[in-house]
DNA sequence: AAAGTGTATGAATTCCTTTAGTACAGTCAG
DNA sequence: CTGACTGTACTAAAGGAATTCATACACTTT
């Protein structure tokens, strides 16, 4: 399900928030599923439990996780109209297309990106 | 020129760099055109040289700067077709697009960003 | 009651950033 | 050539921030 890299610089509980975003985002866990437990995924990937409760917590305030205390954390819809995360795509949005556009690239290029981007389910988180 | 902020928990070398960025993306700094020396600006900002140092190199790994040892540092076209800088900035923009698809938002309001921030100068580095 | 769930807190450790000092090799004006 | 400037390299140290862990608590469900 998710994979740790260790040699990677980025911390666990970022590639556990972000492998679980892509999940999300992906479709691969549907809305109102239930995620695996804290202490489930905890064992699962060998870590410890408070890691993986970071990386929740940090869905939770991004839109995309709702977390029940006793019962367990289910997969939401995402950020609305003005989540933090909404905000911080647009911003990472408008200033990669702005620097690209610097570098040469043309909007209509960068358009056609969005499309063939749309449909593309890979990716890895930001 | 560049404003340093200590309560902003990115490090400093990452605001100057960023600062810089902008500033030869903007057209602030032309092409060609020399930066202020490692030492005069890092006594122009009250900060090690080490520290200038640091963004400088970040800052040619991305093709933005020409160091010549013993001359000066020279501002660059910035990255080419396939530099590292390049790839990084499609990656974060597939990314951000691809989320923001799933958010809600459609291909063609995205586009008509892209065409607002590439006329906009402003916006802060990534 | 028992086993599961998310959550809070404090400590320890590890990593990163920054600074300082020193040194080397190159360029350029005098 | 001399001297002042340029970028670069390296080590060491200090400080602070971030990450991870162990433990305990409150809640829900069976």
């Amino acid at each position: 399900m998710i994979r740790l890299n260790y040699r990677d610089a980025r911390p666990i509980y970022e590639q556990v928030r972000d492998g679980l975003r892509h999940l999300v985002v992906s479709g691969a866990i549907a809305e109102g599923e239930r995620l695996p437990s804290v202490r489930a995924l905890a064992a699962s990937l060998a870590i410890n439990p408070n890691t993986i409760q970071r990386a929740y917590a940090a869905l939770e305030g991004e839109g995309y996780l709702l977390s029940e205390p006793g019962r367990g954390a289910f997969a939401a819809k995402g950020g609305g109209e003005g989540s933090r995360r909404r905000g911080e795509l647009l911003r990472q949005f408008d200033a990669s297309a702005r620097e690209l556009c610097f570098l040469g690239m043309t909007p209509t290029e960068l358009a056609e990106r969005i499309e063939q981007a749309a449909e593309t389910k890979g990716g890895e988180g930001a």
